[in-house]
RNA sequence: GGGAUCUUAGCUCAGUUGGUUUAGAGCGCUGCCUUGACAGGGCAGAGGUCGUGGGUUCGAACCCCCCAGGUCCCACCA
């Protein structure tokens, strides 16, 4: 057989990938004689094209899943995708609206019918990029959050945590989207990293009944001050002592409010003295409750005044152009005493990156505190492991201080919170896990048994794409079918079916730190509320791929690579090896292409190695002890970095296990071992040398096939006869061999005098290109 | 403002409980070699008072304190 002395993955790559499909390698199916591994994808956006984090994300999980398969285990790799509400929604908007189709002329029928569509014809991009990658997914198993059953189990969660009571629906202070028109989570607010310039406005408040007594506060949002209900001031601050007590008008319409002292109040800043707008402003809103202050919401949903603000003229007006007015109008009445500059942190909404207001609404929220107390233990006990450790710190603040999760979005892409209202009171309604449930709690609550669907409406909301996610690692397994939970005492446990009781807990979630709190700890959360255990063991945390100047890959800075083009270019094989180059667990990773070329090289290196190797004669009569040493020298090394490899992964120092392997192919396999037993030019090799040769060029592509698995497959394939299902992907990993410290010693020694000889050789103008034995017994 | 973490060769990083590390790797750089697997190759070499200043110790890149700088997370000031 003629070998090209390139190695061109395009031709290799595709035809691999098909095969190991064929004999269906890479399903898993609950075996008792094995034991399971279990990885589940973090699922990524529907309708999402794969980058470079994903890139690195499941090199990293293949590389696992393939260890764990030639380890003899049941090795599972669940994937999918996220319908990630927000996001997605977002890009139906913004196709339909390219269509000049408005999102509120449509039904939510309608559309939904448009996002389906949408999904059905995007929906699977991202997994044959994955393909492409050769990840080895257990295809068969390919969920994804909005699928029937999994819609189901969401539902039927939010039920129970409602009927358990950690679920309530409440009033609260939450960040709005003016023109989305939904609630935002802290998360999606973003905040201008170098703050942004403002104006600080003076504005000054007449002292009820007084000459010309005036209080001036400091406020950079004027156009607030109509739904002012209290003044308020640092109980220390003697200047303001004689005004506590008393009330000042708000301009425009003279409404009274009190002169309030509270803590919060800064001293120094501005004049000391702080407008309280409780419907406004998160912490105006924990000082009215403080104080027992009204609330007076002057704003709607769109981000117009409306007819509290008490102006008519105001009435309707965007709130900036309100400000705008309100400024003129308040210089004109004398009440603007002064403006200055400032630097402040303006929070705008991730998607549409309108100004954020705070605003109090009707929202669902999860009790953090209550169910979440297991999820700290298991972390902090090591019972769930983070891998790099320090970010154990990091989620105990986080979860010591975490907040109440308001899971409701005002959006139609999601699961609809199974609330129906039947009466305009606040407590009018049921939560049920379908219609007819509703219906039968609603007849109970009202007292009327003649209630029907039709004097019903649910609730108009999805829930957050978080609330379907931290699901994920038990509804893969159907962890919530119909079967496998029992409803007694109205609570939800998740009984074990056959796939869940042996695939989970799953082994390891390898996933960005940017989502720890939003997925992981929730997945944490979820699976002790439900299963009673565990979701994960480990928890590998990548980092971020950034460019060579360390900027985040983003398409708007449009450094980020096409990972296609780059699997084009480089070959899977080189690519998956140029990520995992240089990123260790948690440091981010500055990403070169020269890295993939890198990886491409050592294919390259390899395919010659083997070119080499398969072109020899051989010859039972040219044997030599010298050779026999040599193969006892490399067996010794090569066992050896074996072991070294197996401690980086037990360690998930995935790279350095990497680094391993590709130096002793390299080093030690390519530029000292066959150069010290290859014969010359045209003659044979010894039969023994040639055998043990072929089982170390085994043993090698085994040891490399996690990260580069097609070039090992292909040369395992070709380098002999086999049979038609004898493939490396299942091919056992090697067991832990013997080696000779001393011998490895000693050679490196050996070693050290033969370069000295080739320098002088070099130094002489002599070639040093000849075989090495040849070498050795010329200078000897 | 609260917390975490980092600072080792030109770049990116290893250096495990302080003592065989006279400080290592990959890439880069410099020089030399090149018809016999591979120029996408081979060999060799140069490069670091381990951020600053103290301290503990027989001994510190490693432990303690101070300072300087970087990164990240959380909260957020009218």
């Amino acid at each position: 057989m003629e070998l090209e002395a390139k190695y061109d993955p395009r031709q290799v790559e595709d035809r691999i990938y098909r095969e190991w499909m064929k004999f269906d390698f890479f399903h898993a199916e609950p075996n008792e004689k094995k034991e399971p591994y279990t990885i589940v994808i973090p699922p990524p956006n529907v309708t999402g094209v794969l980058h470079m984090g994903h890139m690195l994300n499941n090199t990293i999980q293949d590389v696992l899943i393939r260890k764990a398969r030639m380890e003899g285990k049941e090795a599972c790799w669940v994937p999918g995708t996220d319908h990630a509400s927000i996001a997605t929604e977002a890009r139906v908007v913004a196709m339909l609206r390219e269509k000049n189709i408005k999102k509120h002329t449509l039904t939510r029928e309608t559309f939904l019918e448009y996002a389906w569509e949408w999904r059905e014809k995007f929906g699977g991009i991202i997994l044959e990029q994955l393909k492409k990658l050769g990840a080895s997914c257990d295809w068969k198993r390919t969920s994804f959050t909005m699928d029937p059953d999994y819609y189901k189990a969401v539902i039927r969660v939010f039920t129970d945590l409602y009927n358990k009571g950690y679920i309530y629906r409440g009033l609260r202070m939450i960040n709005w989207d003016c023109e989305a028109k939904t609630a935002l989570s802290n998360e999606e607010v973003i905040y201008n990293e170098d703050g942004e310039k403002a104006t600080l406005y003076s504005v000054r408040y007449k002292v009820k009944e007084s000459k010309d007594d005036w209080v001036t506060v400091a406020t950079v949002r004027p156009e607030t001050i109509l739904g002012d209900t209290a003044i308020a001031v640092n109980p220390h601050d003697r200047r303001y002592k004689k005004l506590v007590g008393k009330y000042v008008l708000v301009p425009f319409i003279n409404r009274e409010i009190p002169v309030i002292q509270d803590d919060y109040v800064d001293k120094e800043f501005g004049t000391g003295c702080l407008k309280i707008t409780p419907a406004h402003d998160p912490n105006d809103y924990e000082i009215g409750l403080r104080h027992n202050l009204p609330v007076i919401d002057t704003i709607n949903d769109d981000g117009t005044l409306n007819d509290k603000c008490g102006v008519v003229k105001y009435t309707g007006i965007d709130r900036f152009e309100a400000r705008k007015m309100i400024i003129r109008d308040l210089e004109k009445s004398g009440h603007l005493v002064g403006t200055q500059d400032f630097m402040t942190r303006i929070g705008r909404s991730e998607r549409t990156q309108s100004i954020v207001e705070p605003k109090l609404s009707l929202q669902w929220f999860v009790r953090m505190k209550e169910i979440s107390g297991k999820a700290l233990k298991a972390v902090e006990s090591g019972e769930v492991a983070l891998h790099p450790s320090k970010f154990k710190n990091v989620y105990r603040h986080w979860m010591e201080n975490v907040r109440d999760w308001c899971v409701s979005r005002q959006l139609w892409w999601g699961h609809r919170i199974p609330a129906w209202y039947f009466g305009e009171d606040v407590d009018d309604f049921v939560v049920a896990e379908n219609e007819a449930d509703a219906i039968k709690l609603a007849r109970k609550k009202t007292g009327n048994a003649s209630l029907t669907l039709k004097d019903l409406r649910q609730d108009p909301d999805v829930l957050d794409t978080w609330a379907s996610s931290w699901l994920w690692p038990l509804e893969v397994f159907k962890g919530f079918d119909d079967s496998c939970y029992n409803r007694k005492s109205g609570k939800i446990i998740v009984k074990n079916n056959q796939d869940l009781s042996y695939f989970y807990p799953t082994n390891v979630l390898v996933t960005a730190p940017e989502i720890l709190f939003f997925w992981v700890a929730r997945m944490i959360i979820a699976g002790y509320e439900y299963a009673g255990k565990k979701p994960f063991q480990d928890v590998y945390l990548t980092g971020i791929v950034r460019d060579k100047l360390r900027r985040k890959m983003s398409k708007s800075l449009g450094n980020s690579p096409d990972p296609l083009d780059l699997i084009e270019q480089y070959g899977a094989d080189g690519v998956r090896t140029g990520m995992l180059f240089s990123s260790p667990a948690g440091n981010d990773l500055l990403f070169d292409v020269k890295l993939c070329e890198q990886g491409r090289n050592f294919a390259n290196k390899i395919w010659n190695a083997f070119r080499l190797v398969q072109g020899w004669t051989t010859d039972a009569g040219a044997d030599s002890p010298e050779n026999d040493l040599t193969t006892q020298w490399f067996e010794s090394r090569m066992n050896e970095a074996l072991g070294n490899m197996e401690e980086q992964f037990g360690k998930y120092r995935i790279s350095e296990a990497l680094l391993s392997i590709y130096r002793l192919i390299w080093d030690d396999f390519c530029s000292w071992y066959l150069e010290l037993i290859k014969p010359p030019y045209g003659q044979p090799i010894g039969l023994n040398t040639y055998h043990k040769t072929l089982e170390f060029l085994e043993q090698l592509m085994k040891m490399l096939h996690p990260f580069m698995p097609f070039i090992t497959e292909e040369i395992y394939r070709n380098m002999k006869q086999r049979d038609e299902r004898d493939y490396l992907i299942i091919s056992p990993w090697p067991g832990k061999g013997n080696f000779n410290r001393k011998l490895i010693e000693d050679a490196g020694e050996v070693f050290a005098v033969i370069s000295n000889i080739r320098n002088i050789r070099n130094a002489n103008g002599l070639s040093a290109r000849q075989p090495l034995r040849l070498l050795i017994k010329s200078d000897h």
